[in-house]
DNA sequence: AATGAATGAGGGTTCATTCAT
DNA sequence: GATGAATGAACCCTCATTCAT
């Protein structure tokens, strides 16, 4: 009959879109970008290995979109963040929001991290990247300025390199890894 | 032509066996482990290719020799900090220990902190280096309540986290990341 | 809403296939069959891959319908030449129409004289392409003669050779190529 | 025992490289360059398919390896010609080694002429046989000047023309075209 | 008549590994 | 101990073709 409307296409194409990038998300996390072939992506999105080059030019594309797909989530949060007023109020969102990102979006967490000690392999990314590990300190110091802490500058780098730490340490011991003891620690440093 | 005595002989296969691993851990530091040809390796060894499987049965186990390389020097490390009594002492040893480490053996450090994440893509490796992270914060409590630190043991975690994070952020920002300011906070913050 | 009539839909559907036709002539003689695909061939006919489906069985058999068109175009054209009856006359009109040919239907003259290389690989068009040059002989042969040639058997096939020789340096140095130049050549050798 | 030595392995390698140009040209020959896959090739010299890429870059490379070394063996006829002081005997030369060529390297000549008419699929290799066209004609020219001939522009124009559609109509027709009595007309034709 | 998402075979290429010397 | 030619599986990617709508 009458072919499919755009919208109709367009769900379509979402739909699929998604299954292909949690799949690879999932792979890529847990395999590493170059063990993940395309073929294994496609079987795991229960899909044909052509479609992925329907939506994507090519693996690397479909790891930046993935990859952008995170930061613009990242940005988002950041951004609700900063609509808080009380310091205090603030350092506990983003404690419960590391924290949080930590377990619920493990698979993220695990590739971007990886990612950042593999940027020599992957040009593209590594200006965004870069700037992401650069952006957080003066967002860290601004708030433990407001928060009146002595030595605010080393305060914020110590805390970005503990949460990165704290980060990895997660990613690697995972279920031996005392998650909300460390969180409650931090909670406690900061009084809040 | 005196055929050549057996020391000789092992003399010749421990430096082509050295050259091979150099360029090997090189080359996995900088462009990750599958992106690092057999042929690339022997061609940076100035070695022909087949003669790097006289010296290691494959590729992986190349890998293995370059981590238990880079792990038995770090147990060697901390074989000699336990001979130290001072803990003041001690501490400062594993700070000046684990800094120069992330400058001197950049590569090593790199690699072994890229290979932590990616244990699920070498399972011969997992144990290996899970122990090595559990195994280091038994060491830090013991230091810390030694130094008659309250609450040494969440404390050590936290150094440990710290720690880790300061190594990860050093290996992505290099050049931009004030590493001998994370030293002295460290320095400060234990009144070393 | 009327319902189409018959005729309405003839002639959507001559229009599509023409469209699709034209699309695949120019990509078939600029980027050669292969290269062509059966997306871009879509594309510049502004029409969905799907449809082509409609109009032609396979993408040979879309190469076949164009290769077919022309030959009839060809065949015409020898009716007509038929129909003149003073030899000058005919003769001029074949110089014409050739040299008309290779300026004015390029893509076609391009195409066929590139199958006409390669038609191991199109079986299916071989014995069309191999009769069609056989067939030209007999008819410059009777030209000849008719205007008094001597030895007009050996001219006739120099004279087919020249032709088809002129055609390939056209073909491959275009701009370049004194077309006009080797026109009047044949003209004057010919009285005409 | 010791390795081979060098020049067993340049004689290992002619042999392999040769075996394999071979097999190439003959499948691009007959069966044109997109359409014999590195697989085919492979095959047909009975060597691995990884082998080719111990020799050649890409298929490509090996397409040009090939064309150069067709022309190669062109540009040293046309310099032992120009050895040749009797014009007459210039001509005579040039006919024997065109008309020998289309029989002994009938792959050869079925390539190049394909090729120049797909320039645009292969930008790599316009140049050369561009050039390669241009610069017969003065070649003639210069010939037939020698020779007295009247208007012996146009003429080596029209013979050049004819030649290549001699070319093209043997490759064409083949065993059905009178390829003896075509070089015969031209012997003839210039009374050698 | 028309759409374009989906399929999967097959293309070019890379690379760990083997082996004769 | 050392060489590098040779192998073939597996990689990323393209594309003719099908089909539900």
């Amino acid at each position: 009959m009458s072919p499919r409307t755009n919208k109709q296409f367009e769900e379509i194409r979402e739909q699929s879109r998604d299954k292909i990038m949690m799949a690879a998300l999932e792979l890529f996390a847990t395999r590493g970008f170059h063990n993940s072939s395309i073929s294994k992506i496609a079987a795991e999105a229960k899909v044909a290995k052509g479609l992925i080059y329907n939506y994507f030019d090519s693996k690397e594309d479909l790891l930046h979109a993935i990859i952008n797909q995170a930061l613009e989530e990242g940005d988002q949060f950041i951004h609700e963040m900063q609509n808080i007023e009380d310091p205090k109020e603030q350092l506990r969102y983003v404690f419960n929001l590391a924290f949080g990102m930590m377990v619920d979006k493990f698979h993220y967490s695990k590739l971007l991290t990886s990612l950042s000690l593999q940027l020599d392999q992957f040009p593209g990314i590594m200006k965004t990247i870069h700037d992401r590990y650069k952006s957080t300190i003066p967002l860290l110091e601004h708030l433990l300025q407001k928060l009146g802490i002595e030595n605010h500058q080393a305060e914020a780098k110590a805390l970005a390199a503990m949460m990165d730490g704290i980060g990895i340490q997660y990613i690697v011991l995972y279920q031996d890894y005392p998650l909300e003891e460390m969180k409650q620690y931090l909670m406690n440093k900061y009084d809040l």
